[in-house]
RNA sequence: GGCGGUGUAGCUCAGCCGGUUAGAGCGACGGUUUCAUAAGCCGUAGGUCCCCAGUUCAAGUCUGGGCACCGCCA
């Protein structure tokens, strides 16, 4: 049994479809994933929807559908973007899923069985047309902002998770294992805001059925359902198999969360005390992300300003807008998504440097080897040079994958694409091939340019898979992500045979131009 | 208001424990080549390292203060 690898993105929530933010989380996730299969692990991806709540139930009445008919027709949109985007999830979770239901029961059961749920009974201001209780932030000058209307004080009794008994335990765990929540940063933020209390306090899990009624009843009261995340955290547990398939305890244990630093708080503090509370190990890890800003403003819907892939994909085909996503966002930190940045950087990169190295290999390919790759001759230093680049691309792009810096890592990986530019530039067998002397010269720099273009597809798979299998197929070896091994195979020499046959093909990336909004 | 982060070439950013003339990519400019997607390759461009003060033989790199932006909390 190959090690595992457990990879999740954020459960989405279905107010909405998905953006530039949903996007990236999937994609980077995505990319680690197919590296992750290429290294021969064991890995299991998945990503999904969190569908219960008020917001879903207030907008199901609004489309005057049923919340499941609502969820089902959102959360179908958002399966078939993904699908549309090849996206390579094993699972697609919906926390409407009967599975999805009965292990947040069995959770429940757990903590409130372990003592560490307590009913309780407090005072809010209350909006009649929110229909909730409102927060600091939702009023202004004592009026509801949305409605513009004083609430009204109003008791509830409701269920609460004794969160904070558990604060001590998670700044101990926190400090005691720095690689458990990264980048650094996001540690200490969790850190702080825990030491400060900062008016973290005990979490409120439930809501009263007569209030909402689109959740997860609680086992031990059937007048309550479940509130936000202790339903949708669950499903991290639930699609390792957990709570009853065997050998949930080991995948969980290897599972990594991929999440944007907008919910730290929910996947930082809430999720790990929840675990704690029901006697339940740790994943492995957290890995929070930055945001995308737009053209230097704040992503919201308001300003009507959302990326939507699939508008990407069909203006520009989805691998610029895929690439630009990995190369140009630093892990960890936010980045500025504009159209005209992302144009300039993939004809750079992927039209100018990678698109045309490939065309200009397999073109001399066919004008001076009957396009097929041919038998090398004595090699000197310069092909030593482009292999050596192709070992070091192989290494840094393990490395730096298995940090999640996929900027990094395409970084290191186009150093290789530019070696190998410069090897076909100062060997120029376009000259070589004029003279019947060289012949075998020619043989020996286009050979070597087909083995670096074999490696520059087997690493660039991970980010951008379908013009990895392009490139593969016009090599001459479309089956090779069958069988291959990173990294170790990145650098192998041997495995594109002289003989094989090669197609030149149109244009791998076509230098694109802004198209303008209409 | 509290806590934290960020502020380095036109743009996006590297710069670990303080130490030779501050780096990379992209863009721009000049040169060169023709196998190639008007692509490639070579070279150049000189930015008060936000501001002020301090510590030090020596500070983007440490300390204090200030300014700007961002995040979390209130």
């Amino acid at each position: 049994m190959s090690r595992p690898f457990v990879l999740t993105t954020p459960i989405y929530y279905v107010n909405g479809l998905p953006h530039i933010g949903h996007t990236y989380s999937t994609v980077v996730a995505d990319t680690l994933a197919r590296y992750h299969r290429l290294a021969g692990e064991d890995v299991y991806f998945q990503t999904g929807v969190d569908e219960h709540g008020e917001k879903v139930q207030a907008a199901a009445d609004a489309a005057g559908e049923t919340p499941q008919a609502y969820t089902d027709r959102i959360s179908g949109q958002w399966q078939a973007t993904w699908d549309a985007l090849n996206l390579s999830h094993d699972r697609f979770f919906r926390t409407t899923e009967a599975e999805s239901k009965a292990a947040v029961q069995v959770m429940a059961q757990r903590v409130w069985d372990a003592g560490q749920i307590e009913f309780r009974e407090y005072e809010g201001l209350y909006c009649v047309g929110c229909e909730r209780f409102l927060t600091d932030r939702d009023m202004e000058g004592g009026l509801c902002k949305d409605h513009e209307k004083a609430p009204e004080p109003r008791r509830e009794a409701n269920y609460f998770f004794k969160m904070s008994e558990h604060f001590s335990w998670l700044a101990e765990t926190l400090e005691e294992n720095p690689d458990f929540l990264q980048p650094t940063r996001y540690r200490n933020e969790v850190l702080a805001m825990i030491r400060e209390g900062s008016g973290l306090e005990d979490l409120c899990i439930s809501r009263p059925k007569e209030r909402l009624s689109w959740g997860v009843p609680l086992p031990f009261d059937e007048d309550y359902v479940c509130y936000v995340w202790f339903d949708a955290l669950v499903n991290y547990l639930t699609g390792c198999g957990w709570p009853n398939e065997p050998g949930w305890e080991e995948r969980w244990r290897e599972c990594t969360h991929l999440i944007g630093k907008d919910i730290l708080k929910p996947h930082g503090i809430y999720w790990p005390t929840m675990l704690h509370a029901a006697g339940l190990p740790l994943p492995k890890g957290i890995r929070v992300h930055g945001h995308w800003q737009i053209e230097d403003r704040k992503v919201s819907k308001s300003l009507g300003n959302l990326i939507d892939p699939l508008v990407m994909k069909e203006r520009y085909g989805f691998s610029p807008f895929r690439y630009f996503m990995l190369r140009e966002m630093s892990f960890g930190l936010d980045s500025s998504f504009a159209e005209d940045a992302m144009i300039e950087r993939t004809n750079a990169h992927l039209a100018n440097a990678l698109g045309n190295l490939f065309s200009r290999t397999l073109n001399m390919t066919a004008r001076y080897s009957d396009a097929t790759v041919p038998t090398p001759g004595p090699t000197g230093d310069e092909e030593a040079r482009v292999r050596q680049a192709a070992a070091d691309a192989a290494t840094a792009v393990d490395k730096h994958l298995r940090a999640f810096e996929t900027h990094l890592a395409l970084e290191a990986l186009f150093r290789l694409v530019d070696a190998a530019n410069r090897y076909v530039d100062h060997r120029e067998p376009w000259k070589a091939a004029k003279d019947p002397e060289r012949e075998e010269e020619v043989r020996t720099t286009l050979y070597t340019c087909c083995q670096a273009l074999r490696a520059i597809a087997l690493l660039l798979a991970p980010f951008l898979p379908d013009a990895a299998v392009t490139m593969l197929e016009r090599l001459g070896i479309p089956d090779a992500l069958d069988t291959v091994v990173l990294p170790a195979d990145g650098e192998r020499w041997d495995a594109l045979l002289p003989g094989t046959p090669t197609t030149k093909g149109d244009a791998l990336f076509p230098r694109l131009e802004l198209i303008e909004d209409a």
